[in-house]
DNA sequence: AAATTTGTTAACCAGTTGGTTAAACCGTTT
DNA sequence: AAACGGTTTAACCAACTGGTTAACAAATTT
């Protein structure tokens, strides 16, 4: 049919296998059904990414990158500690409506190959605690939170924010809903996440 | 050299299997590798156990059902909501030291079979939440609780707990520790996440 | 418009994988 | 000690999988 080079073919394919890299896996990704799903032939997939292995860290980069910017607004962010975790909040939540299988795919590739964040954090923009930690214990020295280490700070905000969709079919089971009603569980903690960190910090 | 049914290579074979597929998956894990760590011929597995697909059952239901327990401890004990969360965060950590992989392992595995979890909730012994929310409406009532639902809170107490061994390479490289440092932060968890959640829900 | 480069396909291939089979092994029963 | 039963093995197999190849088609360069 078509030809000249869309620069389209190659973007599908990379929408394709966001899809299935980020459903099934890297072990359970098949080449045949990326191009399928990308609608050209299995063959295309080698001529634009080598092999599958190239084409995995294509997607799982892409994932990264999206990720990446959405903690640092809560690490490098200049506003204080309470508005920057009412704003992470929020926002992280909005976001994950739009990438729901991001972050489970993220961890599930970084626990079968842990060596593989040695590369990312070379990367320029790789997310750094470093501003946050000298925030948080000035904070803290200044009597507005109650003592706290920051990546302890961190960790819950991360935990709190992000396992909801990381373990939601276990939490749905365990929690006796749907996906409709969990879902409406999760918008709710747009608001009560921040107050639930900030009630057990802040000296008022 | 030796037969007489061991009852011991069915044993080895769930010992092995659990390696394996704990740490690389469903879809990662070999049948041979499986038979070699445990040390016997690849025809054993089938004859013991059928095919991939029910010794993968087997391993995931035993490791569905050492944490089962965990989680009734907080959902079904009889002692009060803030005793019930200290005890749960304290023994939740020490119960992880010894099972490192198994969080990681179920929550993978039910995002890739989400259907999976419908065989358990059958089970006897599935954590239900139904008296925990009773108990926290409860004392949300008398006062001794600041107004929570039960879902959050729970949902809170399993995040702030689990996901630091779910997100481990993850929440290492941002917070720029080795695993020896990591495993320190945690050892602190077991009381201070108790606190941190007490500190935001009660009534003082 | 001929030649060259880029994009695309169908067919193929070698290695791997889960699973099978038929025979051997060995303790127990007869 | 022969027959029997569950246990174990080596060899095998068909299906699948990632990857290659050679030829073809469209676009670009000369």
């Amino acid at each position: 049919m078509k030809k000249t080079k869309d620069e389209n073919t190659e973007v599908q394919i990379l929408e394709a296998a966001k899809n299935v890299f980020q459903s099934k896996g890297m072990d359970g990704a098949r080449m045949q059904e990326i191009a399928d799903k990308a609608g050209i032939n299995k063959a295309m997939l080698h001529y634009y990414y080598r092999n599958k292995q190239l084409l995995f860290e294509a997607v799982f980069n892409n994932a990264f990158s999206l990720l990446a910017p959405q903690l640092n607004t809560i690490l490098n962010d200049d506003s204080s500690i309470e508005k920057k975790i009412r704003n992470f909040t929020s926002n992280y939540i909005s976001f994950m409506d739009k990438h729901p299988y991001l972050p489970a795919f993220v961890i599930q590739e970084l626990n079968r190959n842990p060596e593989f964040i040695l590369k990312m954090k070379n990367n320029l923009g790789f997310p750094n605690i470093e501003k946050f930690k000298i925030q948080v214990n000035q904070e803290v020295k200044d009597g507005i939170l109650k003592p706290i280490s920051a990546e302890q700070l961190f960790m819950n905000v991360m935990a709190l924010n992000v396992f909801p969709f990381v373990a939601k079919p276990l939490l749905m089971a365990f929690t006796n809903k749907g996906d409709e009603d969990y879902n409406k569980l999760i918008e709710k903690r747009k608001t009560e996440v921040a107050d639930f960190i900030i009630n057990s910090i802040k000296n008022f």
